[in-house]
RNA sequence: GGGCGAGUGGCGGAAUUGGUAUACGCGGCGGACUUAAAAUCCGCUGGUGGUAAUACACCUUGAGGGUUCAAGUCCCUCCUCGCCCACCA
């Protein structure tokens, strides 16, 4: 039978692997270091394709580094606070804690399975408090440095979740976790400043290799964007509105103002009665029901702008004109100041407003066709006074120049980026260290006293509110400070903190002492290759970035940025190319998929089937060519094997493969790697006296994607030490060379022939072949040629 | 609406970065082995024309145009799909 029992095999090797710690990591070592991470999986109860496929395409890349001679670090963990296990705990009555790991043990008997080159020693699990003590730690530094603070406001509320979301967890106006509408809340909570380095973490992606997109998506998220600040007084009050513009050009034709719903001014307006304003009730009920609307109908109502006027009037700074201030919800309260000039002639939304409201639209630029639509682009600049004529540029130089002496405008930069949000109204995260004196106020929780321990005995309540909230032994505390009863927080932090820090963790798991120490940090220090997906580029890579640039700030990272080299997976769809859920019933069970044909076919399957950072459909049908690869590798290695030293032959198709392997596995291009060493297997199979050491290089070059049948047919070929020991091959770039060439010979552009040359034949050696052959002669038909072209070992092109 | 990326056989995909398009694998067809099937092994496999069979020719990388001796690759126009962001002033 030529076939392998991976069953056998696979779990004999796992054990020994295990027992032997073969994988670990020296800390200190003298060889080169390698950090290799992958994103650590959430416990959900299960790996799918998913986590195989970002694993699998790691541990190629490890396992080569390793053999490369890096002294290689690539540990796993998980990130096991967070939402499912409490909701999983109020809809099975089962402990989050209980239903947390047991989840993480059958886990860890998956990722076993897949054979992974991982140091099990360095495992870190957030919700243990031995780690979240630390997260503890991370949040009482950020307090400590101003970057922590507490604020009452507008915030992203899940009303399914019963939980605040950080802007970067709406995704489309809807939940990250659980796809319901985000709706906006009012709401008391903890927020970390990131915004305190939207420069730093904006310049710091220059000195990165990152996918492009992905720098991109946080360059975007950042939001930086140029303009000016711009004062407008509102007439017959004290009152002026600052607005964000990046178009002070356009100044002249601003011919009304819109006011965010939230806009504080609107609350003044309503409340007072120092304006005689007609309308009071209309904007009442306009105001009252934005605040309803979900994110998601706003964003659905992008086509019809609604409004109310406020009965104000403000003044142009530039030409002390009167116009209208209205009051609309296509104006954030989040971005600029909640408040815009609105000039329509060269404003698409402004344009919308003014069509729909009557509003005046008056052109102060050359270039479309304002009455049609809102010309956006660049031009000559008229109805402008002293800015007619100017370019855009310039104008926009010019009109701050003029207004900044009246100190009615300056240049500024605007940003995106938020605050980040990390208060969480549940129970199953880390609790925030904070006491609440009814004398001292907000009071930290000493370090000596981490961790704040999250308790056991807690009732969940189907409403979703924290049972914490009423956990008296857990609430009712002293003042560290005072000494009288106070309360603690009951806020849990968002998962995304013990995220954020976690790759530090792993250099030194079990320090009591500090979150990880110096030293260890300054030998392993930065992550080397971080791979994982891509939908974290706004999330917890941008987190991960702000935590090591405050950490460095204060001494305690060596590093400003964490993940040196960033790639991502793509993503593994259904047989059918559509996302694999269950209601499309396209869901690919992995251990299934190992159960049949082995972890080593399922591993290398996943490298052979595209690109890694593409990804692509899953076709079962597909693994079974691995699988008879596989096959094919043991019944050569089996067979019948020469001792005598490989045949030039051998040498050459050897060296070819350990170089086009090699560098496509440093490029990630594990498909072509994988398909050059079927190329190997095919030629070397047609051979008649293969030599064992021809074997014993492709089973070293195949180690990386299929470890359990390499080490076992090399320890079958008589070797006692293991085959992941091995050095990965040099090549001779002499063997690659041949002395001949085969020359493509073209007439007008067009293949006739190709021949075989001498390497560096001369044009006139090759013209004097190829003009024999009775195809060329055929189409040069005796005429003299016009031009021709020589490349050479490469091509001849006689142009007639 | 904005940003990024991609379109190559029946399918997943290769292509030294401008130099033989379709490597490798799946599937299919034919053959060997077998009582038979599976497995395995060996051939063939982009399309059209042509031939008894070879030769061979022409066409073909989403569509159209261009640059070049030479274009899947570079430039312009358009179409389609995917991902991310989005009333960001």
């Amino acid at each position: 039978m030529k076939t392998y029992d991976h069953n056998k095999i696979e779990k004999k090797w796992q054990e020994v692997w295990d027992k032997t710690k073969l994988y670990g990591a020296k800390d200190g070592d003298k060889r080169k270091k390698f950090y290799s991470l992958v994103m650590y999986p959430y416990p959900s109860g299960a790996l799918h394709l998913g986590h195989w496929y970002n694993f699998a395409g790691a541990d190629f890349y490890t396992r080569f580094k390793r053999m490369q001679g890096f002294n290689v670090l690539s540990p796993i963990g998980f990130d096991s606070f967070g939402l499912p296990a409490e909701n999983a705990a109020i809809k099975n009555n089962i402990h989050p804690k209980e239903w947390t790991y047991k989840n993480i043990k059958n886990m860890i008997s998956q990722l076993k399975s897949m054979g992974p080159a991982y140091d099990w020693d360095r495992m870190v699990i957030t919700s243990d408090p031995e780690y979240y003590r630390w997260t503890q730690w991370m949040f009482l530094y950020m307090y400590k440095r101003g970057l922590a603070y507490k604020k009452k406001q507008v915030a992203n509320w899940c009303p399914s979740c019963n939980n605040v979301l950080a802007n970067e967890q709406v995704l489309g106006g809807k939940c990250w976790r659980c796809d319901s509408d985000v709706i906006q809340k009012e709401i008391d909570q903890w927020l970390l400043k990131i915004t305190d380095y939207k420069d730093k973490l904006l310049t710091g992606l220059d000195d990165i290799d990152w996918p492009e997109r992905t720098k991109e998506m946080q360059r975007n998220w950042i939001g930086r964007s140029e303009g000016a600040e711009i004062k407008f007084e509102i007439r017959n009050s004290k009152f002026e509105i600052n607005v964000f513009t990046t178009r002070p050009d356009t100044l002249f034709g601003a011919t009304f103002m819109v006011l965010a719903p939230e806009h504080p001014l609107v609350l003044e307006v309503l409340s007072s009665k120092k304006y005689k304003i007609q309308n009071r009730k209309e904007i009442k009920e306009y105001v009252k029901t934005a605040k309803k609307k979900t994110e998601l109908q706003r964003m659905e109502e992008i086509k019809e702008k609604t409004g109310v006027f406020s009965g104000l009037y403000a003044t142009n700074p530039v030409n002390n004109k009167k116009i209208p201030i209205w009051i609309s919800d296509y104006v954030l309260m989040s971005y600029g100041h909640g408040a815009i000039m609105a000039v329509p002639a060269h404003d698409e939304r402004d344009w919308d407003f003014a069509k729909k409201y009557n509003l005046p639209i008056i052109e102060v630029l050359k270039g479309g066709n304002v009455e049609k639509e809102a010309y956006t682009g660049d031009g000559v600049h008229i109805n402008s006074e002293y800015l007619d004529g100017l370019s855009k540029e310039d104008a926009i130089k010019r009109v701050i120049e003029v207004l900044s002496k009246e100190k009615k405008a300056k240049k500024t930069i605007n940003y995106r980026l938020r605050d980040w949000l990390i208060s969480r109204q549940r129970y199953w995260g880390a609790p925030i260290p904070i006491i609440h004196c009814p004398k001292c106020g907000e009071v930290p929780v000493p370090e000596s006293d981490l961790p704040v321990n999250l308790p056991d005995d807690v009732q969940f309540r189907p409403t979703g509110e924290s049972p914490l909230k009423y956990h008296d032994d857990f609430r009712k505390t002293t003042c560290p400070k005072c000494g009288g009863s106070a309360e603690r927080e009951t806020d849990t932090m968002d998962t995304f903190l013990c995220s954020s820090w976690y790759f530090f963790r792993y250099l030194d798991p079990n320090n009591e002492q500090e979150f990880c120490s110096k030293n260890l940090m300054k030998y392993w220090m930065p992550v080397d290759i971080y791979i994982g997906g891509p939908e974290h580029a706004v999330m917890h890579l941008l987190y991960s970035r702000f935590f090591a640039q405050a950490l460095y700030e204060g001494g305690f990272s060596n590093v400003k940025e964490p993940f040196y080299k960033l790639r991502h997976q793509g993503m593994i769809l259904g047989e059918d190319n559509q996302k694999m859920s269950k209601s499309r019933g396209n869901v690919v069970d992995p251990d299934e998929e190992v159960k049949k044909v082995g972890a080593d076919a399922v591993r290398m399957f996943m490298g052979f089937m595209g690109p890694f950072d593409q990804g692509g459909p899953w076709n079962p049908k597909g693994v079974v060519g691995i699988r008879r690869f596989l096959d094919r590798v043991w019944f050569l290695a089996s067979g019948d094997l020469s001792d005598s030293k490989p045949t030039t032959l051998e040498e050459k198709i050897m060296n070819k493969t350990i170089k086009k392997v090699g560098e496509d596995i440093e490029e990630l291009k594990f498909n072509t790697a994988i398909s050059a060493l079927m190329v190997f297997v095919n030629e070397v199979s047609a051979l008649d006296n293969i030599s064992q050491k021809t074997v014993e290089y492709l089973l070293i070059m195949l180690a990386p994607f299929a470890p359990h049948i390499t080490e076992e047919l090399w320890q079958k070929l008589g070797h006692k030490e293991g085959i992941h020991l091995e050095s990965w091959p040099k090549y001779d770039p002499k063997m690659i060379e041949d002395d001949e060439v085969i020359v493509v010979v073209q007439v007008n552009g067009r293949v006739r022939t190709n021949i075989k040359m001498n390497k560096n034949s001369t044009q006139e050696q090759v013209l004097g072949v190829a003009l024999k052959d009775k195809n060329v002669k055929k189409f040069v038909s005796g005429q003299e040629p016009k031009k021709i072209v020589y490349i050479q070992n490469k091509i001849l092109n006689i142009v007639i």
